[in-house]
DNA sequence: TTGTACGCGTTATCAG
DNA sequence: CTGATAACGCGTACAA
């Protein structure tokens, strides 16, 4: 019981194969007989041909896939925003091929080369450090690829990004208005573009509301080891005699890591001390108080990927785009005003 | 610039293109010189040579891909899954495509006849509720897969399962252990013979115990809505006069909408009402009392999925295998007994 | 409508 | 025994 191919269609049809092609893929400029196409689209009906992907990639140089880098697909983050990606992937005919590169460069750049040697068709990526000439390389290789969630500088390419600056200011000035004066920000140890925006967003709005910036204004982490840091860094600074009135956490990992630490260490919030998060997980939903978080436009950024992917692959020589979405402040009880 | 092919390299090197191919597959059976070894690996080198998967699968037929299904990437205890699978995948030379079922048995078979269409040399599949025929199907066109999570009666497949219902008689004994004597059980509405298990699990465990079963001891909840149902059914539960001094719920998403309502409805856990869950979500460790959940195995699942698909695939007619993993009861303070 | 070259490796076969 | 030739896998699309 081998593979049915397009020549058993022809031969049962009493059509060439060329026949065949022509009705199957519904190129029926050069008027074909009806009674032609009846004739084969019974054939492969009662055959049950499916056409042969791979035969056709080698043909066409298409192969209906999209590539797609995340840091991390266990991250909820990621793992949400896969889900609108697939779906809307298949929407438009592709299958959505996975990588999760672990915010390393070298397995990021390994991904990318299987991909590319997969031949995908286009590539939706969440570019790590140093991957630059990774990308660079895939410019040349004119392989169509969109950005996501983060971007490089010294790159020019097609991304999508959500107004990060703007949202951390939103963030700080609204802890700010509750009367916060001592406002801890937790943020990685990084140089990617769109985390130092939420660090620089937070800093300007502190200046701008006249708060003095001290030394430990910001306490970074190192990616690889979130919890530790977390502990030892907040416990220093928990025990200092200024001890912060309010804390944001730039990212749904930091927030997590960063509450359970909180709640260990006998805080309450927001009594004691206020908190805000960014991006939206499931997690947040069982904390006991309800929190101030930033929400990520999860579907509109995985839509718009794919949508702008699928365009690029389309058509030659479009100019580049960079669209920014607007992230929402949703406010909780976190970061309720102590004197309200 | 195009696709540097085998052609190129054979002429550069100044050899036939088989030559090109046996040394670059290392097929050096006919001992080839080493002289055209190193002329052909150099300019392979030098052009930057990569091999066309695609020609490659269209005459050996293997695609080197493996199909995940799952029922929904964005579930924790998928994402996290996936990770695990694609990490081994990858181990092995294969590339990870993943799709979301959602539970519903036309989106599953268009999946599966997606990744058949892309030949994927094997499938590792969460089967849900009447994809029998499906299955049967894939066992037709002799397409190698394993089932995870899930296993259907009437169907004779590989698979990796847990001790569903040991591990839920083992939590039920807990919480009785414990002096709980009227426990509700949170299930889905469904077929699945794993979940069954787990009532039956409990079920039986109460028997055991001489606890008599009565109508509302379990709380059957449609996984299309759960927390509607969630919320009305145990509000209703909550009004009754003899109101359960346990709950157990069987998933991770019960579990997370039921701590939601119970917190939301002013219960305090463990005083007034236990909790035991099934899972491991990271929503778990931001809730204010540690929760006694069942731990599963992620790791084995999915590396002994991989390992075995792989085995399934590179040997013609395996004896069936039906793999049991262990999950293990992680007790904390959300089951802490009264009488302690 | 149809014959057929082509996309690109793999591998059996055969000549040197 | 080395290594080149060519059939093959299967659709696509141009030329006839």
């Amino acid at each position: 019981m081998k593979r049915i191919s397009i020549k058993d269609v022809a031969l049962k049809a009493g059509v060439s194969i060329a026949s065949v092609s022509y009705v199957l893929n519904n190129k029926i400029d050069s008027r074909i007989p009806k009674e032609t196409i009846d004739k084969v689209k019974q054939a492969a009906e009662e055959l049950n041909y499916r056409p042969n992907n791979i035969a056709k990639s080698l043909k066409t140089q298409r192969t209906h896939i999209i590539g797609l880098v995340v840091a991390d697909i266990a991250n909820p983050y990621f793992s949400q925003l896969a889900r609108i990606i697939e779906d809307e992937a298949n929407k438009l005919g592709y299958t959505l091929l996975i990588g999760s590169s672990d915010e390393n460069a070298e397995k990021f750049e390994a991904l990318i080369n299987m991909f590319a040697d997969r031949q995908a068709d286009g590539l939706i990526i969440a570019p790590v450090e140093n991957s630059q000439k990774c990308l660079l390389k895939l410019q040349k290789q004119k392989i169509p690829f969109v950005l996501i969630d983060r971007y490089l500088s010294g790159i020019e390419a097609d991304s999508i990004q959500i107004n990060n600056y703007n949202i951390s200011q939103k963030v700080t000035e609204h802890l700010v208005n509750e009367g916060y004066k001592n406002i801890l920000l937790v943020a990685y140890k990084t140089e990617l573009q769109h985390l130092l925006q939420r660090t620089q967003g937070f800093l300007d709005t502190l200046e701008k509301n006249h708060l003095q910036i001290h030394k430990n204004q910001v306490l970074l982490i190192d990616k690889d080891a979130i919890d530790q840091d977390i502990n030892t860094g907040l416990d220093s600074i928990l025990s200092n005699t200024e001890k912060p009135d309010a804390v944001f956490f730039t990212s749904n990992k930091l927030a997590v890591s960063g509450l359970k630490k909180l709640t260990k260490s006998g805080v309450s919030i927001p009594q004691e001390i206020a908190v805000a998060a960014f991006d939206e997980t499931e997690a947040y939903e069982l904390f006991p108080v309800s929190l101030t978080y930033v929400k990520q436009p999860l579907s509109a950024i995985g839509t718009t990927a794919v949508q702008m992917l699928d365009k690029k692959i389309n058509t030659k020589l479009l100019p580049l785009q960079n669209v920014i979405l607007h992230a929402e402040l949703h406010i909780g009880e976190s970061t309720k005003s102590k004197h309200n």
